[in-house]
DNA sequence: ACATACCGTTGGTCGCACCAACGACACAAG
DNA sequence: CTTGTGTCGTTGGTGCGACCAACGGTATGT
């Protein structure tokens, strides 16, 4: 299956790497199908579990530094799938709260999120999904 | 230590691409110490592993793609490392080598590499990090 | 009142994966 | 020997995600 140089192969960073690779291609593939990228649902899920928020909550939130907030804001709005309004309280922020629509699709696209992270792990057995989330998150940031 | 939103916080395919991205930093840090990047090292591995060879079998074994071999080539060419010269069997080939040079800086990344997985991994015992590097291997492409 | 810090925006960079098209060349079928 | 067919290397591009710098506008603490 490999083609790849042995120094390669077995470096725990390349392994992880193609993993990645291959989950990301799953994971964009699904969402492209809709017509959306990473970012779009990051925000969208933020907002899905967090209620309205300042671009700056939405940023922690989603892993998104806040120029890319500033774009994904910007997309998600032209589509009617966020309202983004000053915030009254404090003029530097704005609220960006989902609309209807947005809703709704949030709840699409947290289907296909979900199948999706099945295809990624389905060469696993349920245990040893557990087993190796569980060690993922060992290695977190 | 997580800000990041539950939506996305459980998703495999999130932690995934978090702990690819600390492995990525640790390892672009460690190579960028030495004026090296991903691509200059994938290179002279399979160069190291197969010697001298084709860029087109380069590709394969570095898993690039032929236009980024060629940059990449290019670079290590002007720095000395690899020798770049015309297949007299097939004229279309050009036939990539380390100079001596360039198999001395392999050994040096090396073991830079290998200090970088240690720091990738250093969160799991050496029992966890067998198992996780297991898993890792069957959810490749 | 003024310094400090934060907010959102714009306009970039970098790494990596990948694609399209081209001329040069090899090779096998006719 | 000519004529496909296909490969090789090169150039020039795309997309995505992560990130950085600088700016004007606004709050806030001293």
């Amino acid at each position: 299956m490999e083609d790849v140089t042995p120094r390669l192969a077995v470096l725990p960073t390349w392994l992880l790497g193609r993993a990645d690779d291959r989950a990301h291609r799953i994971l964009v593939d699904a969402l492209s199908e809709h017509g959306f990228r990473g970012y779009h649902y990051r925000v969208l899920a933020t907002l899905g579990d967090g209620g309205p928020a300042s671009q700056s909550v939405l940023g922690r939130g989603a892993g998104l530094d806040r120029s890319d907030v500033a774009t994904t804001v910007d997309d998600l709005q032209s589509r009617g799938l966020v309202a983004r309004t000053p915030d009254p309280g404090d003029r530097r922020r704005n609220v960006v709260a989902l609309t209807p629509s947005g809703r709704r699709l949030l709840a699409r696209l947290d289907a296909v999120l979900a199948q999706a992270q099945d295809a990624v792990l389905a060469p696993l057995t349920p245990a040893e999904r557990t087993r190796f989330v569980a060690l993922l998150a060992r290695l977190q940031p």
